[in-house]
Order: structure tokens, then sequence, then C-alpha cells
DNA sequence: TACTATCATGTAATTAATTACATGTTTTAA
DNA sequence: TTAAAACATGTAATTAATTACATGATAGTA
């Protein structure tokens, strides 16, 4: 295999939530799931008619207005099964990272390079901006103790990608502040 | 393009350091580049044959022993031009982190889940390990600081994985201190 | 009524990346 | 001296993922 095919799973554990359609997951990753992985439409039709001859997934088609068929598909049995052990089995490998700056970083040699503060500039309006984006998703989506209860994982999550970008600004403030000053 | 063929630009700069094979290449993304980029030699040699073609490396064949013929590839002045280009090239998008622990969290929906214990736990040790490992990193590649000076991207990487493991590894503790006590 | 944005579903072409297949040499240690 | 580990270089098959191509319906608004 050439990953693992998560595409699979996450479609699994979005339709054990209920049923949706093509364009509804489409969605789902621009928005929610977006935050964590990315997925296209081209993907997403063909993964479901796999799904569906494997089984875990089945759909019926409903009509809105005239003539537009959408198929709502939702998860067999079978489905929920195998999502239900993916999520079971150990998570033993640790994906590396890549992030293409710290790679560009690999290659400057010295910390009197003039690109390393532009650089690290422009990483830090990156982060900053997202880690103020997270902070609004984390308020906006977990208003009351109540929601955090019914997505546990989901807060978790959020609260996980805060705090690593927090870390990231920081870092990145502190590489800033350690490098020699220009005179 | 699918990515955006960052590997060459890997190469580049690995043989910017110095002239090396497609053997030494490969063994490069084992150890060093290893923490946070991966290739495997399938695909690093039709790479250099590429580039190669582009005029970016050329190589010269040395023989080792008898008859074993090593190509040491080196960059050309064009290619140290790329190189260069894509450093200084601004990295305006934060790839999200495709960590298969965090998507498997998403779909655990309640906080008394009999299962996040378990997980939780697992990726406890899985990160801790890997923390340690980098601290002793840290500690080898950069004995004084003149090892900084030289390469003080790498430095800055290096210190910025241990951060994040750390950061991973608080967040984990934090998680499982938070679960519901089973009683 | 006409236009635009969004809804809705697909396929094709291309690139990236992994796993497997394939072969031969040199060095080191038992 | 012989066997195993490491050195050394490739190709083929498969899967994953992105970008581009392709078509049409519905809802809202100007």
């Amino acid at each position: 295999m050439a990953q693992k095919n998560k595409l699979q799973f996450i479609i699994l554990g979005l339709l054990n939530q209920q049923p949706l359609t093509g364009y509804d997951l489409t969605k789902a990753f621009e928005n929610e799931i977006g935050e964590f992985w990315q997925a296209q439409h081209s993907q997403i039709y063909p993964q479901l008619k796999r799904l569906e001859t494997q089984g875990y997934i089945a759909h019926e088609v409903t009509v809105s207005g005239a003539k537009l068929e959408k198929k709502l598909y939702h998860i067999t049995t079978e489905g929920s099964a195998i999502l239900r052990d993916w999520i079971s089995t150990g998570t033993p490998d640790l994906t590396a990272t890549k992030d293409e700056f710290i790679l560009k970083l690999y290659f400057i040699r010295s910390n009197h390079d003039p690109r390393l503060p532009e650089m690290l500039q422009e990483q830090l309006q990156l982060h900053t901006t997202k880690y103020h984006h997270l902070q609004q998703r984390l308020k906006t989506v977990f208003t009351d103790p109540a929601s955090k209860q019914a997505h546990y994982g989901h807060y978790l999550i959020l609260q996980h990608a805060l705090g690593r970008e927090e870390y990231y600004v920081d870092w990145l403030k502190q590489s800033l502040a350690a490098l020699p000053t220009a005179r």
C-alpha cells in the first residue's frame, strides 16, 4: 500500500454519526475534518463506490426538486464493525510531520543567513493566524460542557491542535529572538 | 501535481553539502533526514536520473574493489540556483499533520469510552520514547557550540521536534488525568 | 427573467509514494 | 573459508492523492 487508506475509515466514521451524501462528505473535509485531514470529491466518490461494493455502506436515492438525485449513504453493520476494529487496533506508527518550512530550515547552515529572519517571521505570522483560528473554533464548536461530553474526542484534538500551534508560535518567537542582531 | 515534489529539493540540499551516491542518500533518509522526511531508494534513484537530465546534478563513476561501480553525484551551478530559489520562496501552506491517532480520537464520542485509556496510554509510551530519542540525538549531534553554528537550521528543527514531543507527552498526560475514573 | 452561487456527481490524467521484484559486490566476523 | 551483513543500483506494480475535465440542477437575488 502507498498509504493505509485512512480515507475509508474517515468516511465510515462520519457515516457512523449520520447518513450523508458524497457532497456532504466533501463539505465535511472543508470544515470540521479539514482541520486535520484533506480529501477532494474526486477521491471521495470512487471511495464511496468501493465501500459500497465491499458492503460497508449502502445508499438510497432521494430526489430534490424536480429531478436532482442525491445518494444518501449510510453505514452497514459490517461497516460499523470494521470501523470499531480500526479504532480499537493499536496505532504504533508515529508519522513524521512533513512540514516544508522545517525542511527548508534544515538546509540553512549559519545563523547569520540573511534569509532566516524573514523565513521565521513569515511562519510566525501564519502560525499566529492559525492559532487564533483554532481558538475561535474551540470557542464556537464547544459552547457548553454538554457539547464537550457529546464529542469528547473532537474536543480533545482541537485542544491538542491549539496547544501545538501555541508551542510552534513560541518556538518561532524564541528562535527569532536568539538570532544575531544585524548591525 | 499530487505533491510539490519536495524530494528533489532535499536531494539537492544534501548534494549541496557534499557529493553523495544514491546509496548515501538512501541512508541519509534513514538517519538525519529520516527524523522529518522519508523516501525509499526506489524513489531516489529515478529522481537522481531526472535531476541529472534537467542539468541540476551530474555524476562520475568510481570503482570500489574489483568492479563495484558507484555513481557519485554532485550539484551543478544551476542546481544550486534552484535550491536557493526554493529556500528563498515563501512557504505559505501549513500542511495539516496527518496523525492517525488524532483521526481515531475524533470518532470517540464520549469520555467514558472504554477504549480511551489504552489508546492514550499507548501514545504516551510511543511519544515518550520518541522524546527521549530526540533528546539523545540533540546531545550527540550537537556536542559543542561550534557544531550548532555549522548546522544552525538542523539545530533549530531538532530543538523544535523535541519541544513538540514534549508538548505531545504533556497533552497526553493531561488528557489521561482528566478521564473519568472507572469504579 | 436572467444571472450567480451553491448543490450534486462523476471521470481522466498525472504525480507521488510504497511495496515488491531483481541482481550483483564487498566487507566483516564466526 | 564461508556465511551473513552491508554496500550498491536499478525496475515494476500498485495505491494514494491532486488537478483538471465534464455535466447538470436548484435556490436566491438583482
